[in-house]
DNA sequence: CATGAGCGC
C-alpha cells in the first residue's frame, strides 16, 4: 500500500523514513519528497509497503514523534 | 536557495 508521511523534520531523508517502517515489513520504496527547483525537503514523503505492514506502522507512527515534531502518516492518495 | 500545511514527475 502507499503511504503518506507528513510533518516530517526538514533534516529527515528518504534513507531515514525506510528506517522508520523498515521494523514493520517489507519496504517497496520510501522517499522524502523535495522541492523541485530549490531541493530543500518539503517535510512530507511517501513509503510502499505490503498491505498488512502498511497498517501497522499507521498505527505505530502516525502521531508518533520524530525529530521532536509529531510526524503524520496515513494512506496516499492516487498520484497527482 | 527560502519553510511548516500538505500528497509524489
Amino acid at each position: 500500500m502507499n503511504l503518506f508521511v507528513g510533518n516530517l523534520p526538514f533534516t529527515t531523508s528518504d534513507h531515514d523514513l525506510r528506517g522508520l517502517f523498515e521494523p514493520f515489513g517489507q519496504v517497496d520504496s520510501a522517499r522524502v519528497i523535495t522541492d523541485r527547483e530549490t531541493g530543500r525537503s518539503r517535510g512530507f514523503g511517501f513509503v510502499e509497503m505490503p498491505d498488512d505492514a502498511g497498517r501497522a506502522a499507521i498505527e505505530e507512527l502516525d502521531g508518533s514523534d520524530m525529530g521532536g515534531r509529531n510526524i503524520v502518516v496515513n494512506e496516499a492518495r492516487p498520484k497527482r
